[in-house]
DNA sequence: AGAATTTGGTTGACATATCAACTAAATACT
DNA sequence: AGTATTTAGTTGATATGTCAACCAAATTCT
């Protein structure tokens, strides 16, 4: 099966359509994460993430998710709600600010990490075998550099 | 104000959370350019990046599209259909393929384009400046890998 | 040629994402 | 203290995205 993908087409000035292959890139790593997630688990991509952060970095509140993840409060929300529900995660209000409420991963949670990482860390490094160390690092390093930038969301 | 975005939790392993970081950069860059193409126009970003495509590539048919933008021929349909109500693009059945029909930019279409990507470019062009060269390319070359290895649905 | 498979596109049902409005608590301002 | 502003989180309305079923035309296989 030949690609047949036009990935040709997109030459010429180096940033042209850059962002362009970002989300496309993006697209293809979603898709193939979600399918995996649905063969391995029964929770979805969001879900997935928010129990791997708060397995990695601890207690945290959903505002800290929304800024991490840089997503919408409102979704993350209805997530937190149904992993609460399902009794992967914990949620107690805080003592000291009541507005916001500690989140923190359950057993449950921690075990479902524990059973899906490996799988998902055997398809991490499959994504970048091949590619030099140093290479990696720029990557990264441009990225987070991309992700600094935009930033603003003024008017050019 | 200061970045309390927690991204040093995410140190560690090189590639740990690495795919979550595309993730993060890709809905912020989503959610920027969403933003400009509210203000300049009224169009979406699926819309954009159709009529960007068109305008650069020439005509072409749904399915091309599908695979270039790695997204679902099902909001595409709708998505150009659209389009085609709005006049920016036309479509026609392919006389050699009469299951295939091809798109084409509109002159209205053409002249969206027009208007709108001078200020698309300018927000690139800001999002990279004090980025080197070199890094830029070998920030796209490790992306197009990523891209291409990330085509493989098998189960791990 | 005829059957089986693949491909291009449409549609419906459903899940997810986005935006805006809102409540309540905390902070900042005077 | 008292008002104004900001922040955390929830909710509803609506837009977008995803999956699967489906039709029709093309291609492959024999």
């Amino acid at each position: 099966m030949s690609d047949t993908n036009g990935k040709e087409l997109l030459a010429g000035h180096l940033t042209s359509f850059m962002t362009f292959r970002l989300a496309r890139a993006h697209n293809k790593l979603n898709a193939q994460i979600s399918h995996y997630l649905r063969i391995y688990s029964d929770i979805g991509l969001v879900d997935w993430r928010v129990l791997r952060l708060l397995e990695a970095m601890g207690d945290t509140t959903m505002s800290q998710l929304s800024r991490l993840l840089q997503m919408d409060k409102g979704q993350l929300s209805r997530k937190i709600r149904g992993l609460v529900e399902r009794k992967l995660v914990t949620s107690r209000v805080d003592q000291v600010d009541s507005r916001q409420q500690i989140l923190r991963i359950d057993e449950a949670g921690r075990q479902l990490v524990r059973d899906i990482l490996p799988k998902v860390q055997e398809r991490q490094r499959l994504l970048v075998e091949g590619i030099s160390q140093a290479d990696l690092e720029v990557f990264l390093e441009v990225l987070a550099k991309i992700d600094a930038a935009s930033e603003t969301r003024d008017p050019l």
